[in-house]
DNA sequence: TTGTAAGCGTTATCAC
DNA sequence: GTGATAACGCTTACAA
């Protein structure tokens, strides 16, 4: 069988192959009729343009990479998820690294994407400014985070006036010795950074307990034996906290795990909340209250960011869908005292 | 600055395109000392070879690609994760799409992959004969999946031997009154069936309480509603099973929930037991015990049957790494009378 | 062992 | 509006 390619389609169709590429790219004008007759004759015999010839001609490539981190995250993975969805909508394809946070292996991964042509690049892993310069510096490939302002995802705001709300609504029902967890990454001003802003704020604002005791840290990786140990030092016994903030769901139900096995009930000694809204918060038991991302819209203002690095055209998000929910399950009550 | 192409390698390292071309490929001997040179020339200037003209001049395509379920479920999650990590450490980049169940769904996910040039694809769907047989005459893309002698991941026998094993154990304990919770696709002799299969077999066999009404039946989608009137079914009060099996962590995770919220206690009045080994298995409270696949075994299989259709060389996985493991956790305990 | 040159399937620049 | 044709960066006969 002869294969089907631009010459085919121009030979059925009796013109030239400049004229099929033409119709195919929109590029010049071509009568009416003539356009007509190629994309029939596309359609019949189902013919698709090699991707490969045309990016060795100077096409881009349609390809978009993904740096993931090795650590495996409910929200991170529901997050790629859509965001695979929408760049296939717009017909592109993506391409995920999965890799540690040192910089070298950050910079050994974009290597790896741009030999595969890709121009832009999303990264899980926020970056520093001279990270970013360096990468400017030495890269072709673009690369953008969640903090990237093409993205236009206001998420450090957003995330600390979520957080602030959602620990007033905590003092509302009666808590004033409210715990948080956080974590903390290298650089300055980060979203993680955020949530325990707006943590803060609320403790000082609304004249809770100030107890520094009842704030654990936790420091890039979230291993079980470390999330233990931060948890222990908040619940001295003498007086633990009656509510609890805990920046990422994930964390949350491990930290969950261990309150129930040392014998505290959830809520009714101690209410849990948590950040990010996975789907596996609405079924552990008790059921966690969590303030929800919007994933889908952030993955969406994710891909038209991308897309504007590659080609430069706007492509805004209705700012409407950027909401964090705050639900309130059963691990949320009252407390008891 | 002059592009780093294979002429200007060439040219550096005063020889022709197609030596560098013989060095690159190691298709055909180069002496020793113009391949050092060469070699330095490419390491100095950090020359890439463009993947788009190697294809472009006959090479295979180094995609490869993955069709997903829409269903997000965190074994398969995790499958990727590690497929996406094997792939990249042969060199490969890998490109998913999200699809439902229906066939032309996935002819449609086909359609595009093919067009990205792409020649091989691992579907997390079973696919019937007649599927695989109408793939194989309309299409130039290979279609494997879970099943696919390729994998050589023997994965129907080893389901159901697992289960039949993990149910044996239940009834060590003392359990006579075991239910179960399987989940029935369309494919005739599928590993999901396989699961089905082994936990009668061991019914039948130990001569444990052969009751019907505690065998309950998931299609495809795993609703929470589903799940729910499923289990609803099982737990008659008069004589609620003393121990339950369920064809999937996530699943038991929502029955879990299910069960405690009806006021009956895990393990004292009921023991759970599923099919997985996902992470979240061991952070629930209780920790759910389960038979945890290979998943990073079973990638690797994958990856290797893929590899093996795109350019017939075989690489065979150690078999002893294809174990599924029975993990006790606080899910399973002793029944109570 | 090495070099020359004909493809691979597009796009884009010229002419007409 | 349309058709030649060079160019894109590589692989691979074929020749030397």
């Amino acid at each position: 069988m002869e294969n089907i390619d631009i010459k085919f389609i121009a030979k059925k169709s009796e013109c030239s192959i400049a004229t099929v590429s033409r119709v195919i790219n929109r590029s010049k004008p071509v009568s009416e009729e003539l356009q007509k007759r190629v994309i029939d004759t596309i359609r019949k015999y189902n013919y698709n343009p090699s991707i490969y010839a045309q990016n060795l001609a100077g096409k881009k490539s349609r390809l978009l990479g993904f740096i993931m981190t090795n650590y495996i995250n409910q929200y991170q993975l529901l997050l790629f998820r859509y965001l695979n969805e929408f760049a296939c909508k717009m017909g592109y394809g993506c391409i995920i690294r999965y890799c540690n946070s040192g910089f070298e292996e950050k910079l050994e991964v974009l290597r790896e994407l741009e030999i595969r042509g890709i121009e832009v690049c999303f990264s899980l892993f926020l970056l520093s400014q001279e990270e970013e310069a360096y990468i400017k510096e030495h890269f072709r490939i673009k690369v953008c985070h969640m903090q990237s302002p093409e993205m236009r995802l206001n998420i450090i705001e957003k995330n600390e006036s979520s957080v602030y709300e959602a620990v007033c609504y905590l003092a509302q029902l009666g808590h004033k010795r409210i715990g948080g967890i956080f974590c903390i990454d290298e650089i300055d001003d980060s979203f993680l950074m955020a949530r325990k802003r707006g943590f803060l704020k609320a403790i000082s604002q609304i004249n809770l307990d100030q107890d520094e005791s009842m704030i654990g840290q936790l420091h890039g990786e979230c291993e079980k034996d470390s999330v233990i140990s931060v948890i222990e030092k908040i619940f001295v016994p003498q007086k633990p906290p009656t509510a609890l903030f805990c920046y990422s769901d994930e964390v949350a139900i491990e930290v969950m795990s261990w309150i129930m096995k040392q014998g505290y009930r959830i809520p009714e000694d101690i209410s849990v909340l948590s950040f990010d809204g996975i789907p596996f918060a609405g079924r552990v038991t008790p059921s966690l209250s969590t303030i929800s991302q919007p994933v889908e819209y952030q993955a969406k203002c994710i891909i038209n960011g991308m897309l504007y690095l590659q080609d430069g055209i706007e492509r805004p998000c209705d700012e409407k869908g950027n909401e964090y929910l705050l639900q309130i399950r059963d691990s949320v009550g009252l407390p008891s005292h």
